[in-house]
DNA sequence: TAAAAAAGTGTATATATTTGCATCTTTAAC
DNA sequence: GTTAAAGATGCAAATATATACACTTTTTTA
């Protein structure tokens, strides 16, 4: 069966390329060898369970995550996990880079999760800025950021660099 | 006026409903005394910049949360250091500024040099942050950023403030 | 392995959302 | 106060996305 095949290839692509309508998704897809119609990718992005989701500019964009979910539901922390490529510290500051177009989300959820250890998160498309509280140290934040994400130490290829 | 008011009372309809389409949304508009059409509802969900996101049964809903940043063109790589207007250094941390609208592209391109000194970007409009790896010393960054922009050194103004 | 059930898919169509255009209203400039 | 410019909106039409139905393939059951 070439769906699973399918499946982890939209995945890709999402993760790499900003992708505006099932059209283009499914052009991409041709490029790289799956076929279907749209009809097809439309069913295949709700089992992937992929949002339209707004830009910068309220333009949309096809998104692995659905923020809200996360957001509604504080018992389905594992689905931002996975948007998650690696955690660095810097100077005590923690740099998250997640896939493109998530860090707004991860962000929102990590400012959501009332913990005292951070003082804020920038985000960009697809990389966070956590900053720590006045005399909070990284093994702290880091440790607060896994209280928050579980499962998170097992994504990051990279912890500490 | 009665968009700025009709504007608030979608905000609030979304935080305390389930909207699954935007007509529903009209409905619970009308009840509350906001009326107009499902275009102009359109134009001001794309203002407000709301999205239609998944919930977990692979439903849409609609959202007020979403992913505030575009991804940068990849393809205007070539003349990024035209762009730049100043690099400051902040306690470690390198601030590019760039000329409007282009921060994106540049902080894109910086990402994408793999250079190990860099933790990560994080771009707004026309400011970039540069975040460096723990021990990583500043003027080992700036360096680290001329390599990956040639010619940089003679553009900008204050290279450290 | 045959039959039944479930899953996958395309076509055509329905539903949902966005947009071009004309119009009316508000704001800004004299 | 008059005119120009910008903003808001509805209507109709264009796009985009989802789904009913028929058909094929795969999986399950006995």
């Amino acid at each position: 069966m070439q769906k699973s095949k399918r499946l982890s290839e939209i995945e890709k692509i999402l993760g790499e390329e900003v992708i505006t309508s099932q059209e283009a998704l499914l052009r991409k897809l041709q490029e790289r060898g799956s076929f279907c119609t749209q009809a097809t990718l439309s069913r295949n992005l709700r089992q992937l369970g992929v949002s339209r989701v707004r830009d910068g500019n309220g333009n949309y964009r096809y998104s692995i995550i659905n923020d809200r979910k996360v957001l509604a539901d504080p018992g389905l922390k594992m689905n931002i996990v996975t948007v998650i490529r690696d955690i660095i510290d810097s100077n005590g500051l923690m740099v998250i880079r997640t896939i493109p177009g998530n860090a707004n989300s991860t962000a929102y959820y990590i400012d959501n999760a009332g913990r005292h250890e951070i003082a804020g998160t920038i985000a960009g498309d697809d990389t966070i800025l956590v900053i720590p509280r006045s005399g909070v140290k990284p093994g702290e934040l880091h440790e607060c950021l896994e209280a928050i994400l579980p499962g998170l130490h097992r994504q990051t290829g990279r912890e500490n660099g």
